[in-house]
DNA sequence: AAGACGGGGGT
DNA sequence: ACCCCAGTCTT
């Protein structure tokens, strides 16, 4: 499409097209509480907490962990558990291992300074091609372009770019174009602008060309009916749905908590024991049998403590709490993941996934919390039973 | 090139 | 119910 391209990039319509973006991001860009001075350590976290994230949901995970991790010399001295804390409920977690890795890296090699070039930020680990030119245009002031998923729907719309852009000819067509377009001198701004312009008009579904402070130089609005068919999306595969038991094992006033290896989904989060069981009828035998096998513990499967539905990117999951009672063993896992007894109301010192927060929640809201030791068996079915109050669509 | 990797909000 | 996000890493 190379005579597409060609119609916008001549140089006085590149200037005007400039004007009008910068203009208009003057105007109408969102606060953000890392923008106005641009502090590379704030810069940096900010944009590994934006990688695949919105905004509003990184804003309050922005704010305390500023507060708790001021500096990079702060960020390296603490250990990786308090800083998964910090990131609990954000996804993603290798992002937060990945910090961990790098702030001690920034201290040990660069005096604590975040690399100001592109050799030596993008080796370190968690930053990518996007997060690299992010940095150094936005702390650094040097002219690199960002190409993230708004960039991409915006230069392909603008550009009325056909191809997939997960294609690597693409890519290097998308990388291109923004370098093209790119304020020498204003990088930052022009990066951030293209996103916000991305984020907040040229969405994906409904953008508000109307608003839009470039459409008169987007050839897709000129072109096609709908500008929104763009970019080109692939088709998405339909995500498995699992069942997961998860054992809440009562021993005295402590219940016992395994944490998951370090690689991997959810990698170093602390959860209750159990796995995925492929008949959902005989969950409590599934339970009883999985945590012999993987913790060599025997116990008792009692009720249903809570269910919660939960989304992952490729899977579906429905997890089963079950109110278990300790009856000997060692909890020792067969993998080495390590086994913990705590006592329930210390959990909010572990970080957990979504789902097992979700849980906890849910028994509390029951009364449904793992009882004291001196709690009888008939007091506890005395309860109410199972609870999926939580439990959507179910 | 494709798949793994979370979670939330918009439509 | 489906889409997709201020991406990176591994295979």
């Amino acid at each position: 499409m190379v005579s597409n391209v060609d119609t916008l990039l001549d140089s006085s319509r590149i200037e005007a097209f400039r004007s009008a973006l910068l203009a208009w991001y003057e105007t109408h860009q969102r606060e953000m509480p890392w923008r106005g001075s641009p502090d590379p350590y704030a810069v940096w976290i900010s944009e590994i907490m934006l990688q695949q994230t919105r905004v509003d949901q990184v804003r309050p995970y922005y704010d305390r962990f500023m507060k708790r991790f001021p500096t990079v010399e702060a960020l390296g001295m603490a250990s990786l558990e308090e800083i998964l804390k910090a990131w609990e409920g954000m996804g993603y977690y290798a992002r937060a291992r990945n910090l961990h890795r790098a702030a001690g890296q920034i201290v040990e090699r660069h005096e604590g300074k975040i690399p100001d070039n592109p050799a030596q930020i993008s080796v370190l680990p968690g930053i990518g091609p996007y997060t690299a030119a992010a940095v150094l245009s936005i702390a650094y002031g040097r002219d690199c372009p960002v190409v993230d998923g708004n960039v991409v729907r915006v230069l392909s719309r603008l550009f009325h770019l056909t191809d997939d852009p997960a294609a690597a000819a693409a890519k290097k067509q998308m990388a291109a174009l923004a370098e093209r377009l790119l304020v020498t001198g204003r990088a930052g701004d022009f990066n951030q602008a293209m996103m916000e312009l991305g984020a907040t008009v040229c969405t994906p579904r409904q953008p508000d060309c109307g608003g839009c402070p470039v459409s008169s130089f987007c050839l897709a609005r000129r072109e096609l009916p709908d500008p929104s068919v763009l970019p080109r999306k692939q088709p998405r595969k339909q995500r498995p749905h699992h069942h997961v038991a998860a054992g809440i094992v009562r021993r005295g006033d402590k219940i016992l908590i395994v944490r998951r290896p370090m690689d991997g989904l959810l990698g170093g989060l602390w959860e209750f024991p159990g796995g995925k069981s492929e008949d959902e009828a005989a969950m409590e035998e599934f339970l009883r049998n999985d945590l012999k096998r993987k913790l060599g513990i025997e116990i008792r499967v009692g009720r249903v403590l809570a269910t919660v539905r939960h989304a992952f990117t490729h899977f579906e999951m429905t997890l089963h709490g079950y109110d278990c009672t300790y009856h000997g063993g060692e909890a020792r896992h067969r993998d080495g993941n390590e086994c913990r007894w705590i006592r329930f109301e210390d959990y909010e010192q572990y970080a957990f996934p979504r789902a097992h927060i979700r849980l906890i929640e849910t028994m509390k809201e029951s009364e449904g919390s793992p009882q004291p030791a001196s709690a009888t068996q008939s007091e506890l079915s005395a309860q109410s039973g199972p609870s999926t109050k939580n439990l959507p669509n179910a």
